[in-house]
DNA sequence: TTAAATATTAACCATATCGTTAACTATTAA
DNA sequence: TTAATAGTTAACGATATGGTTAATATTTAA
């Protein structure tokens, strides 16, 4: 059994969750803060927290401050675990003309 | 929170267990008979028989029989699911366009 | 300096997930 | 028709997941 590669692995992790999915679809807009995004999905602050964890492990969102306020942490997403999830995607769906070339060479054997 | 369309919601969830990747790693070379799978992740038939059944409930893979034995079930890609899930991540990874407009209409108030 | 605000970590509980072995169904082979 | 084969469903246990409230920084405001 082939191990797909251990970085789609908490990449799939995250995006399983559907809570955690509102979080990317809302961070598409803009940055936002995590009480934002614990209101949003009208969750506790803790719980949004831990999602929040997640989703930075997995290098899909990173945490920075706004200048003025230290206590805040603001949330946006990175491009990359998107982008590599991307190409196995595409390996995945090169099966297809894998299909295509079975089905030649049993048409050739066929014959 | 905006609920990510439910169609992905089966998919993700199906892709976010190794076992079940490495099951599809495995089809994208050729269909296989759930046993040859079970051997293959070096597991008992009736794990890999319910992984089994949630790629199917999420229509990643389908089933079918040998003309010549009913008791084999062979498994299948499907692609659709996969199909949906990359047009997903590609409004996905437009954030990064979009965050270019940010940029540029902060330019602007800036100015 | 004391209180409020922002967010995290800790502790806890309910449920889901994933593995096992045992039991069962259906089909093929002896 | 009896036994073997292929696979699934059932029952069970260990661990992971996701929510809650309480406790803990840390920073800002009064």
């Amino acid at each position: 059994m082939t191990p797909a590669l251990t970085v789609i692995d908490s990449t799939l992790a995250a995006l399983a969750d559907p809570t955690r999915r509102g979080v990317i679809d809302l961070l598409r807009e803009r940055p936002r803060r995590a009480g934002e995004l614990a209101a949003a999905a009208r969750m506790s602050a803790p719980a949004m927290s831990r999602h929040l964890r997640v989703l930075r492990a997995g290098k899909l969102i990173e945490e920075s401050h706004p200048e003025n306020d230290a206590r805040q942490r603001i949330y946006q997403l990175r491009p990359e675990p998107f982008d590599a999830l991307q190409t196995w995607l595409e390996q995945v769906q090169q099966f297809w003309t894998g299909q295509l070339d079975a089905f030649k060479a049993f048409a050739e054997a066929e014959h």
